[in-house]
Formats: C-alpha cells, structure tokens, sequence
DNA sequence: GCCCAGTAGGGTAATTTGGGGG
DNA sequence: GATGTCCAAATTACCCTACTGG
C-alpha cells in the first residue's frame, strides 16, 4: 500500500509542467480543461498539477515505434 | 533497472529536428514511425523528440554551445 | 499597498497529424 | 525504399487584457 496523502503530494505550476512537455502553458490549461490532466485550484483560480501523474503521462522511456505494427 | 530521467531531458518539436536535418517534418515522422527514432507524445498526440537522441543521430557534428542554459 | 512574473480568459495564426498519390 | 507535396482535421503557439501569487 503506497497511499500518499494529498497534502504531501508535490505539485507543479503549468509553466512547469509545460516545459517538462515542451508545449506552452496554454496547452497544459487545455488538457486540463479537457480532463486529460487532473488539476488543482489556488484560492485565487490558479491551477496546479500533480507531479507523480505529470511523470507518469511523460512516460520516463521514450518509446521507438515498430515499422510493423498496424 | 536504469530509468534515466526523461523529464530533465530537452524535448525538440518535430520542424526543429527537421531544421536540424534539412528535412521536411513529414520525413521526421517516418523515422519515428519506422523505430528509427524515439519520441515521446503529447497529451494532444503531437510528437517531441529527445534532443540528446538528436544531437548524437546527427554525427558528431560539433554543436554551436549555448552561451545560457538555465 | 506596490511591484512584477506567472496565470486565466478569449481569439487568431501556425504547426502537426494522418492518409493518399506522385 | 525514401522523400516531398496536397488535403482536411486536430492540436498547439502567439496575441491581448485583467487578475493572482509571492
């Protein structure tokens, strides 16, 4: 069991998690508004994301497709 | 196991590693699609590729240093 | 309260994707 | 076999002004 609590959850701003994707942080609201990625709000309407699901999505190894896969 | 850190890892969108080879982006594609190159994807699908994979496909040539990386 | 970099929001250009054909 | 081009649709980048975070 490797509940973590929400409160020692790390989380990151879009510009952050933008650049990790390498997209402007327009598109991390947009995938968030789209319910690609889940999202906190500060008090002041200000989002905030969640690092464990940013480096999951991110997939830490690159993938090399295979020619013969259809 | 050696989970390298995809995520400190510079991301270079396709018309940039197609600049780099003087290469129509399409073409950048195909490489991807045929397991020449690795890349990872977006949340939207568009591809990003690994700038180190990049340097190093592109020969030895040496690379103009940047004066600021930060 | 002031400062200012970052973010939200809305709108418009630019890029990317995928397929097909040369 | 590999590359460049055309097409339509989807995604992303850039522009602005106003508000929030520290």
């Amino acid at each position: 069991m490797n509940v973590h609590h929400a409160e020692t959850e790390t989380l990151l701003t879009p510009s952050e998690v933008a650049s990790l994707f390498r997209v402007d942080p327009k598109t991390v609201t947009r995938w968030a508004k789209a319910g690609k990625l889940s999202s906190i709000r500060t008090l002041g309407g200000h989002r905030r994301y969640l690092e464990s699901e940013v480096r999951d999505l991110l997939g830490g190894v690159p993938q090399q497709q295979r020619p013969e896969d259809s």
